[in-house]
DNA sequence: TCAATGTCAACGAACGATCGTTTCAAATAA
DNA sequence: TTATTTGAAACGATCGTTCGTTGACATTGA
């Protein structure tokens, strides 16, 4: 299949990566051609020559490279998870232990990072699917470990009276769930940066968990 | 492509369509197998061949219904699209013209559709990107007019001092991409009727767009 | 200094398998 | 009968992947 499809299914145009080590010849550019590509067409929609005719580059490099397509499109979700539970760790190690703040601090980190990357945030999320067990496994690990966190952040707010909410596993399935999609419409294009979407998410994040006026 | 993922796009585990004139025959088992598969697979991922084997069916049955295997998707996600904007009419009709009722009854519609059909809802969500414009194009038309109809409703909400909210379009992305994500982990298994979920995330809409207690 | 050698990423071509789709005859329903 | 639906087989195209080779370049020995 080689026709794009005119229906986006992410707002951004370019393809972004973080820094990587070995950032540099066949190997980046595939990832980047990958990139771009299973997040508009989807893993199963994207051919291994479609990777190649983008990166420029003969089919047959990309496996100089990658033992096969699914380890292009394993190697786009890990790089994915990374970022994400490298600024989780991050927002984590600098706030002040109040819920509130706690909440912000995720809620913030997980919106920034969808809008910042937003390829590399449909890639994880959409295609994982398409990975065998194995090769799924390690992102699998790292989601449920940033929701449980999340919950016990919410659950040890209500237990101290600064959230009020019935169910928070609820709450945390809705917040977890507004941020994610953040990746599929933002663009800078839209006149607000991303730290303005973040502000806006961590409110109604705030919001929903019932946190009490500071 | 022939194996199933074993991490699963969508909880529930039997395609669900609502009653339709022609649920009989090949066309049926047709557009069932094809739900299934495309839920859990993708359109890309999944082959005509597929279908047929889970339909027991031959490929060359399928085209004598469908004419081709876009138009399979193209009809599924018709269908999607057409039980949404069914719910969303039958709430708005029932409902006084507060917006805080207004807004609960049209969150009560899109959660519960993706509650009760969840199969659908990820397939005429997530795979949309795979049909070419034309096909597409009278799902994206229904699309939007939701959206604009629900902020119509917070604006309006806002203007009558019943609701609170800086971005009235952030709610609205917000409220609807926390409902859609619904049909990616709801299951009866869960012990928790579509009706509660819904319940809940009403709550979660009144909070993120700051109702007043009515 | 300069040819000979070793290394390795990239290449063009091709593999068998599977893709979406078509043909057409047999079976079935009216 | 006639009209419709199904089945087995096959079409050319494209799939993911592999093959054997090329060419650029660093290293070597004289």
């Amino acid at each position: 299949m080689s026709k794009a499809s005119p229906h986006r299914r992410v707002a951004a145009e370019k393809p972004r990566l973080p820094e990587l080590p070995a950032r540099r010849g066949a190997y980046a550019v595939v990832l980047d051609a990958a990139l771009r590509l299973f997040a508009e067409r989807g893993y199963g929609g994207t051919s291994v020559r479609d990777i190649a005719t983008v990166a420029e580059v003969q089919p047959a490099t990309l496996y100089a490279h990658f033992p096969s397509k699914a380890h292009v499109l394993a190697e786009l979700v890990r790089i994915g998870h990374e970022v994400h539970q490298q600024r989780f760790r991050e927002a984590l190690l600098e706030v002040q232990p109040a819920p509130r703040l706690q909440l912000a601090a995720m809620v913030r980190a997980h919106v920034s990072m969808h809008a910042d990357y937003p390829m590399l945030a449909v890639v994880a999320n959409a295609e994982l699917h398409a990975l065998p067990a194995e090769l799924a496994a390690p992102a699998l690990q790292l989601r449920r470990e940033s929701e449980q966190l999340l919950l016990e952040i919410v659950e040890r707010g209500v237990r101290l009276g600064e959230f009020s909410v019935a169910q928070p596993w609820l709450a945390v399935a809705a917040i977890g769930s507004m941020g994610l999609r953040v990746a599929n419409w933002y663009t800078p294009d839209l006149g607000m940066s991303a730290d303005a979407v973040a502000d806006a998410y961590v409110e109604f994040a705030w919001r929903i968990v019932g946190a009490k006026p500071q």
